[in-house]
DNA sequence: GGGCGCGGTGACAACGTTGTCAGCCTACCG
DNA sequence: CGGTAGGCTGACAACGTTGTCACCGCGCCC
């Protein structure tokens, strides 16, 4: 800058002006600084200039689980879009469900002064963002809720939704229903898991622990595990699989055997309309999850002071078929 | 950081080589500073710290096309772990196949000296990077070739795919095969329709324009193209499509009509051994792809100076029925 | 005993930008 | 014709950190 200030006879002062096109400078100035940047090749420092203005880096952070998984990558996507509408850019780093990589991952954004952070958490302590949050970085939780901190959170109706799904099978006369989880250490399985069972026991339905399978990574472990309850005594006549991967799980398993065992699945997914049978499945808007916790994020950064908030968002019974 | 030392007793030099944990301290010191920081709640600014090292903000550019795509998300994935392990973040940005766009966010990317870039190109000219890669910041791009810019390039083979898949469906006897492509527009359809006539070409098969469908943007313009080609006379006995949201509606359209005609993809996907047939695929390692950029792009920023380089990775026929 | 090397520390400038303020000039008003 | 308001410009400090260099004191060697 001070380069082309010296080639444009103006002061440092004025090139930045011009620069930034800040108002009060000669047009006659504006163009021999706009020319000597060109033949320059001068570059703008972003970093210098938030560092001395020492707000607004135009960067939030985004931090999920794994950048790879659909259900996050539709999240980034979102996010994303909603950054660029506030001309801001997003760095987005993944915990791989690690909450002490969450944390270091979180500090590291922070020092580089993100404007804001949305993330989808993996530990369950993040009282080490409250100083953070104090000094005026606004957080705002997705999918899950913080712990030991107030600030916003958007979540999805996990236990509504299953209790629904639940529902639905018990009134196609289901009474031993299979459910099928990931892990019940993360949050939302443990919210649909209750939900779940909200709705058995609304029913009158006994809750049977050999109907309940934990710790099903993949499709290949859900599969295995819908064979074993298959090939027991009193085998269940449906299922309640509590994300995507394991439903995918369950319908190969249940077309292998040609079984025509009920199944609702939690989440939707892209080709739930082309596997064999049509599923039944809890489904729900993630954009919209997404995009409200990136609007309210946004709000925030600019300035929006009042009381945190959470919000739920709906989910809905989408059936195709396979609930009866 | 001032504040520290002074709390702490010492100056402000020794705050930062506390910090930095460089050598040369007394541990009596050191305990002194690390207190005082923890007392103040010191959070390093990372801004700062790269602004007067003039190097290493620890932060790479990816620049793709919508993150919300399994391809790039995959490849975000992927990228995201090798900048991981060089204990970098990454910013991801999306251009939405505009060129505009993606020469503003490249730009953005630039003053916020990263150390280095992956571009999935969207535009056609890459000049006004020279600058920035003669001054060192590095640049790989990824799945298409950069325009009017030497640097490195990592690209699948997408000429030899097409080639090997028209061909299967030749040796299975196909003599009216119907094409199906997004855009002529992007360099990968390009290729791989080129691939496709060069099989074509080396059977003595004629170039039928009226077999070719181009602007196919979504599964329900591939099914509509599909219907329309099976319609007419002398229709298609075998389909060769582009990419696989295409695939998926060529998929629905002949299952929809129980019509046998052969099929083969360009492009994997996750369900493709569930769909009502088992497709024969063009398939590919997205992951090493991004892996071999990313490794590559973090060869260039530890400082391998040697000449940009071209890889291109291959394809592979998976064969699961569809062919014939 | 003087010189030398080295571990340990601090003063100071610098990175590239922007905020503050002072100062210039012109135009306009009384 | 003096005063003043306001458009326009520049000098300077500051943002928070790190690189450079100088300095001090100690132990060691000749």
């Amino acid at each position: 800058m001070v380069d082309v200030a010296r080639r444009a006879g103006v002061s440092l002062k004025t090139v930045s002006r011009v620069i930034n096109n800040a108002p009060h400078v000669q047009q006659q100035l504006v163009d021999r600084v706009l020319a000597a940047a060109t033949e320059l090749g001068f570059r703008r420092n972003h970093l210098a200039s938030s560092l001395r203005s020492g707000q607004a880096t135009a960067t939030v952070g985004l931090l999920i689980e794994d950048i790879a998984n659909p259900f996050y990558a539709t999240i980034a996507g979102v996010v994303a879009e909603v950054a660029r509408q506030h001309d801001t850019l997003l760095i987005i780093a993944s915990s791989e469900e690690d909450a002490e990589r969450e944390e270091r991952l979180l500090r590291d954004l922070c020092s580089r002064r993100v404007d804001g952070l949305i993330v989808v958490p993996a530990g369950y302590d993040h009282a080490f963002l409250r100083p953070e949050v104090e000094l005026g970085t606004p957080v705002v939780f997705l999918d899950r809720p913080a712990g030991g901190l107030l600030a916003d959170t958007v979540l999805l109706d996990n236990r509504g939704g299953a209790r629904a799904g639940v529902q639905r099978l018990i009134e196609a006369g289901h009474r031993r229903i299979g459910i099928l989880l990931d892990s019940i250490g993360v949050y939302t399985m443990r919210e649909r898991l209750d939900g779940a069972q909200d709705a058995l026991a609304a029913a009158g339905v006994g809750y049977e622990t050999r109907l309940v399978r934990d710790g099903i990574r993949d499709p290949v472990g859900a599969a295995a595990a819908v064979a074993d309850m298959l090939d027991r005594p009193d085998p269940p006549t449906g299922f309640f699989s509590l994300n995507n991967r394991i439903t995918l799980g369950v319908v190969e398993e249940l077309w292998r055997r040609r079984s025509d065992a009920a199944l609702v699945g939690f989440d939707d997914f892209e080709v739930a309309h082309l596997v064999p049978r049509p599923l039944t499945v809890i489904a729900y808007d993630t954009r919209a999850l997404a995009r409200t916790a990136a609007e309210l994020l946004f709000q925030r950064v600019s300035g929006n002071p009042s009381w945190p908030r959470t919000i739920v968002l709906p989910t809905e019974l989408v059936e195709r078929g396979t609930a009866a």
